[in-house]
DNA sequence: CATGAATGAGTGTTCATTCAT
DNA sequence: TATGAATGAACACTCATTCAT
């Protein structure tokens, strides 16, 4: 009777060490051993799991996503008016510790992608997510008010705030607190209803 | 007499080289030798010019922004309505090959900044010096049309705005082009007035 | 299962083929690529065994220590006489391809002593120990002949006169000849006794 | 008229650079660059007096063979008995930091003498010069007691003896110091003295 | 499943040496 | 004479990856 390994537990904890690692070292830190390290077994554990680095750093990439995704997914159910609307949008942005782990292995990851085709393709899928997002939120507003919106445009705004404000508050969270973060998308929201 | 080497074209060329590498191939594929390779130099050579590879990266991260700077400093002088205050803005949007490369180059200096000291130095520099661009035309607005503005609000708003859209200009070209990113920035500043 | 590897037996084969390196071209030629070539092994083997380059000296160091040290033991128990005694003494000179190979290794390890913290330690833990023997020798001759001797000027002499004979014997052997080497310290525990 | 540079002068004082360096920072350190800079020139204007490093460091060598030997011309003139006679093998012991600083110096490139032939050279002359010192020492004393020596044996003895305490006061200066050099010389002196 | 031994290419950096000026 | 630009090999060390066990 083979041990029974919960295989997709272990790529999550080796994931997990991953993401550890790379906020707390950087991004160019992350090698396999650092990683198989950090998650407590050895280099060769990790290829049991992961064929390669590309393949574990694309895992990490698309668990952050899948992680975001489901607290989107939750948040958009409660959506009711432009607070919950705002909330939802929290969502993206570093407010807590949690939050700011995801932002900080993004940002990583996502420059990394633009010469990296394997984390490009991911990379671009949450980048048209978080669009599709800001668009539902610009409708929702544009349904509320009955105003008439150049959505493209309003989206391009909204999903430009929305991403500056997370590098900004990643980077430099001294010059950045969440309560400023929040209020800036608080404000475009309610000069978007104001129109 | 030793050979007549114009040392500060040196390493403006190095530079240039460390420049085409991380564009083409990313931050991480700039090592000494594959700058060396695409500068036409030995390695040797390099360190003739920069005693480390770090001295090379802050380097080439300080001539971005002098570059950059020089640009705002002329265009600063040309703002007298809300047109050319948004022409100031564009020199740091990726709107051409010239800004698109310095975009690239920033995204992945300022990224590799947050876990490198001597780069985090230079990358803060330049943020607060965006930022204080933004206040500016923040405050310009908020002085041609009397109205009262939350300026640190609206500097927050704004500077989030632009580097989102750079950040998108950047990694996604094909989904974010000029004329939009453009389109942004001047529909803020015209809210912004008609407050 | 992994491939089954003694650990230490390794260590020794490495540190074997540092020795061969050091005593055949110096100490200055003892790099890891030269060492790896020697022990017919890639470079990048060594560092499994070996975390750096220092901790391969000193492993070296160390186990010659050891060796030296497991013969004086022995040779210590069977101390009932003067010449018994000179023959402890003899352990430490270079009268045989062994023992001149370890003093071979020993002048370059503790000449670059000097300047690696290291390695320092270890060197000056064996410069003790030698020191200790030559004062138990002295005393041992004092107490068989009931001779009121200064033990620290004799402790003095005799180590030197020990150590500038393995110098000697390691640098110019064809000057300094085995039996000559045990000759001198013969003559100085005969005169000593004779006092 | 071309500009008139001691050719000698500048070749001491490359040496006295190379010196400086070897003393403080050990033989390893010693590179053409370290030394240039240490002299103050540029590394090219090393190689107009020094074809090659090995060259340089054999005239190091050299020199302060030189300089005992002219000290030691100086005492060998003075000597009267045998208080005179240890004063002058004070000259190769490190007593002060003149001697100190010759003796650290010659400890390193003795010991690289081992597997360089040109520094073997120089260094075997050296070895053979103090054994010719240390044989006409005892052999002085022979004539003024009129006392049948073993002048090999005791020429080894004195010379192993004296080579130990130079290199004991060289490398662990702490543990051996000067006077205690002199007392071991000067016991050695009067034992062969009283026979 | 899992280990860790082993490889060989890669990293930044330092080096002795050459040579045009 | 003297400079310092330039080379290319060497340095210690880290890496992703392979694979026998």
């Amino acid at each position: 009777m083979p041990r029974i390994v919960d295989h997709e537990q272990r790529r999550q904890e080796i994931a997990d060490a991953l993401w550890r690692v790379i906020r707390r070292d950087g991004f160019a830190a992350a090698s396999v051993r650092t990683v198989a390290a950090e998650a407590g077994w050895s280099t060769g554990a990790i290829r049991h799991y992961f064929t390669s680095q590309s393949e574990l750093k694309a895992f990490a990439m698309a668990t952050l996503m899948e992680r975001v995704q489901a607290r989107l997914t939750v948040a958009g159910q409660r959506v009711t008016d432009l607070d919950t609307l705002a909330e939802m949008l929290d969502e993206v942005l570093p407010l807590d510790a949690q939050r700011r782990g995801e932002s900080e292995v993004w940002l990583a990851l996502a420059t990394a992608a633009r010469t990296d085709p394997v984390l490009g393709g991911l990379a671009e899928e949450a980048h048209r997510g978080l669009r599709s997002l800001c668009e539902s939120a610009v409708r929702y507003v544009a349904a509320q008010t009955g105003a008439s919106l150049d959505t493209r445009l309003e989206t391009d705004r909204l999903h430009a705030l929305v991403d500056g404000l997370a590098v900004h508050g990643t980077t430099y969270p001294r010059l950045m607190p969440r309560t400023r973060m929040r209020a800036a998308v608080r404000a475009y929201l309610a000069d978007l209803a104001a129109r």
